[in-house]
DNA sequence: GTGAAAGCGCTAACAC
DNA sequence: GTGTTAGCGCTTTCAC
């Protein structure tokens, strides 16, 4: 790469001239009009690029902020960024939490092991991992890391976990289902070549509860994968699908709030009386669900206590390096609506 | 703040030891135990944290990575990030562009001058701006800024916009109005204290067009602020107080789509019919606009292509410091459905 | 096993 | 106006 030290040769002037120039301060110091511009121009011609590492560290005047890693795929939850940054925000300005940035790292899943020379140099004072998949997961169990990890799903014992029990979230819907005398309950989820694990989890925590209450269960997907964009669309194959079918589920849970506006959308056509025919709790936060007629209960990810803990638990950790790992469980908030009573 | 050398000191040890130790290599080097215990301890109880400046500096091996200061307030469309995110990603694989990192600096409306240190000093190789208010645009027009800023809001000469033609957009919607023979055009809009420039730039668009097409044009808004989590009772409210007036407009651009659920839901409530009543248009991408009874029409912000305008002017800046401003204005693309036809 | 010393790229103080 | 020099905090090499 090229240096300031580089471009002060070619010039025939020296690095602090050259330094001087490229930091906008040429003018106050008097330096020739002619070497300004041979200076800009060279730089220009050979793409130098400043080392903001070098210029940190040798300005005086900074104080010094960690810089935490942030994973991300093209999976997770768009509005969790959005108010993830909110919720940091806030707990610095209240001064609940030391200063820190986040460098976004975009990975796909099943591919953060690409990004392995990122956490063994340890370039980032911390870590924040959101729920990946399995083969993710286990790359992080065998990577040697000496920084804080927050893990947002996974139960690995070195590192810090901020989570949900998805599991638990199941289990109750289970319980409202058989408590309003259902006897066959569906779940309809989307169509991932590899499920995420948390619902997975969820899932299972759904169906190991009906079988104990006695409930049938029962999947329905769309059976084709169609791109991220569509998953309306596939709620409504799913429910076209379900429809055909001899008999309908008088309880419905449903993994994701877009297949859910396309599953209620074919629903509402199909006379389909909510919840008289069939009972429904989704797994989602979209507006619509609220103002939908009728409206539908929902159950969802605690995005705001999440963050909240997340930003404690790294806080606590840049302050005490070497503390032992924490375990933060959320509790996950049911809001019941029309389509499914308490 | 602390530094391994200060820890030294405590310890009675030298730097280089208290290094090793802390990255982890102190098995492969044979420190002993007792020596990292304590190094360990001091540590934590002097709440080290590294200088991961320092540390990218020094490394030998670590190729240096361009890193980009991007703003971020909470009033911008959540899904924009993640969109910008996985556009990097995509086209940094391909090789399209070179490697950077976006670093996340929250900040809020108006409020932008906060941020000040982190632009003068240069500690990030470029920054991104998104559309901000016109108090931070006067601060940024007014700040000296020695790296690449790229605009999605703002003809500030020096500097490089990515952005869409909102004052188009206005006339666009007006000209469709007009052909089809509607003389009194609605636009419904969020309260905000300070109203985002995009959104004035678009009232004016269409304000301006339909004078000239003699058509009238009534704003409608629930006249309250509600949290921003309540767009939609706000479109609810705005609706509401619009059928309480003598008379309706034949057609209605609404700024938002949340703010459009609310409103359409209240129109099919009382028996508004779409479009033979009134014809609606709805800046937004949300799913359920395509879904509803009848479809809306809708344009919208060209997430996509704005990220990837911003990331090749990036780079190209980056690569060739000291280039001259660019400039790049993307098409809004309608999308007609029943609400609207073209 | 541990310490001394060089050097990463840059800024800033000071000398000329 | 421009050059010299001393660090910023850390890693790494090499000597002991």
């Amino acid at each position: 790469m090229v240096s300031i030290y580089d471009i002060s040769k070619v010039v025939g002037t020296s690095a602090s001239t050259v330094s001087l120039v490229l930091t906008g301060r040429a003018e106050e110091l008097r330096i020739s009009q002619a070497k300004q511009k041979q200076i800009l121009e060279v730089a220009n011609r050979m793409g130098y690029i400043p080392n903001m590492s070098a210029r940190k560290l040798s300005s005086r005047n900074l104080k010094h902020m960690p810089e935490i890693a942030l994973f991300w795929s093209p999976a997770q939850h768009s509005i969790f960024l959005n108010i993830f940054m909110n919720v940091l925000q806030d707990m610095i300005s209240k001064e609940e939490v030391r200063e820190m940035r986040f460098t976004i790292l975009p990975y796909r899943n099943g591919e953060l092991e690409k990004l392995e020379s990122v956490l063994t140099a340890n370039y980032y004072n911390g870590v924040l991992v959101p729920p990946v998949f399995s083969e993710d997961l286990a790359f992080l169990t065998k990577t040697s890391i000496q920084v804080p990890v927050v893990l947002l799903y996974g139960d690995i014992p070195q590192f810090n976990l901020v989570s949900v029990d998805n599991f638990k979230v199941g289990t109750k819907i289970a319980h409202i289902f058989h408590r309003h005398g259902h006897t066959s309950v569906g779940i309809m989820m989307p169509v991932y070549k590899t499920p995420s694990l948390t619902i997975v989890q969820r899932n299972k925590g759904l169906s190991e509860a009906c079988h104990n209450l006695d409930m049938k269960v029962k999947l329905y997907t769309s059976e084709m994968d169609l791109p991220p964009a569509n998953k309306v669309e596939e709620g409504k194959i799913a429910a076209k699908k379900m429809l055909e079918e001899d008999s309908l589920p008088s309880a419905l849970y449903i993994q994701n709030d877009s297949l859910a506006l396309g599953a209620l959308s074919v629903f509402s056509q199909q006379g389909i009386r909510i919840p008289e025919d069939m009972e429904i709790i989704v797994y989602g936060i979209n507006d619509s669900l609220e103002i939908h007629h009728p409206s539908i209960t929902t159950v969802c990810y605690p995005t705001e206590e999440i963050s909240r803990a997340c930003i404690t638990v790294m806080a606590t950790l840049l302050d005490r390096p070497g503390t032992a790992p924490m375990q933060r469980i959320i509790d996950t908030p049911f809001v019941f609506r029309e389509s499914c009573r308490p």
